[in-house]
DNA sequence: GGCACTTTGTTCCTGCGTTCACAAGCGGCT
DNA sequence: AGCCGCTTGTGAACGCAGGAACAAAGTGCC
């Protein structure tokens, strides 16, 4: 009855999101049709891996054609839930908060800040785009008020928590964690991190493993 | 003969580096030994996973009483390849990179900034840090005097694809890449990519997915 | 109208990662 | 010195993701 299995790996997800930028960039370009294999190849991926992920949504191309660009692209669209600007308040404007607060590219992803907050009086009041930063203490006020059902965090390790809790007790449900600690949050409530440092040192440890510099130095 | 299996998998090794933080703050708290349980609460995993991930390195537990947190944190340093600090050039200094760039947590960690680089004039001769921003053109001589063995890319998407081309060939071996494009490097460069909106828009089908807001919304 | 080519959707299979459960080893107590 | 409890390290089973090969289907051409 259901015609979609409900349970979307989310490894799959991931990839659909890289699908749907692909497609918003051959959209652009004017195409009307793409192959898997033009996509898989524009994305990365395995043409095989991609038409199963694409399975998971139902029969959604020609065989002996493609895929319809718009019509996928709409589809993905729907399936990760992006119909609908998301509002999404920021916690901790320090550099990397104000940068994301100022990347233009979340808008045209379906995702709107609605909120700025810092604790830092010096912050406070200062504008980035068309907000102002407030106060901590109107994040409740101001989740309630605009509905945000996402929370991005670039705070000092040391509050994450405390703002986590505070986010997932407002209401708000998915996190997304740049601070460098690992967060526990209420069931319910989907945490999601971004470790930079851990991205560094996993290709500085594979880079010394291709090449095992000074093992067999001697000569 | 060769004490480590020599092939550690990559999910094993980043969460080896989220090992090596938690020991960090242990230590820091005058802690000196842990057990895994413990260890893998703070980090957010599975007990027995954490053991086997350690195991890859050898034994370095006491039976009975755990592990030596001085010991455990020295060696991970040395597996993960932090032991010396490794050289990152920076390209595209726009709000991110900036961030990127001014972020203390990097230094600690066994990385440090060499070079910042950016197209735009504007951009050239700023100070961020310690260091200048430099034209693009000087890249490949400072990767050479260098030795810097990490590029970071922060530029538009549309370029992206050319300085990871340049960074490859003037001797570049690792790339992280944060442009909303899927990049191709040569055999023997490794790029891991880190896609904000993507993880953005997984947030957000798992929101809808838990739930399906909109269905029952007759009122 | 029929045929052949192209491309999708699916199925099978292989390999990896994760988890559970047990045996081995070490410290502390008696 | 011997025993007990605690913790590590390892072996095996389970589940999942990824990749390759095959069948179905639709289009364009003859």
């Amino acid at each position: 009855m259901q015609p979609r299995p409900r349970t979307i790996p989310e490894a799959t997800v991931a990839r659909l999101a890289v699908y749907l930028r692909v497609l918003a960039t051959l959209a652009d370009g004017g195409r009307s049709t793409v192959s898997s294999g033009e996509l898989a190849s524009a994305a990365g991926v395995n043409p095989a891996g991609l038409r199963k992920d694409l399975s998971h949504l139902g029969p959604c191309g020609v065989r002996g054609v493609g895929y319809d660009v718009a019509l996928l692209r709409d589809r993905l669209t729907r399936v990760l839930g992006v119909e609908r600007a998301h509002g999404c308040v920021l916690v901790g404007i320090g550099n990397l908060g104000s940068a994301l607060a100022d990347y233009a590219g979340f808008g045209t992803r379906g995702f709107e800040f609605v909120g700025l907050f810092d604790a830092s009086p010096a912050r406070i009041g200062q504008r980035i785009g068309s907000l102002q930063v407030r106060a901590l203490d109107e994040l409740e006020d101001v989740v309630a008020a605009t509905g945000a059902s996402i929370g991005v965090l670039t705070t000092p390790a040391e509050v994450a928590q405390r703002v986590c809790d505070r986010l997932a007790a407002a209401g708000v449900r998915s996190i997304l964690n740049f601070a460098p600690v690992t967060l526990t949050a209420p069931a319910g409530v989907d945490v999601r991190k971004v470790d930079l440092s851990v991205e560094l040192q996993v290709l500085a440890f594979l880079g010394q493993q291709r090449v095992p510099a000074g093992v067999g130095e001697s000569a």
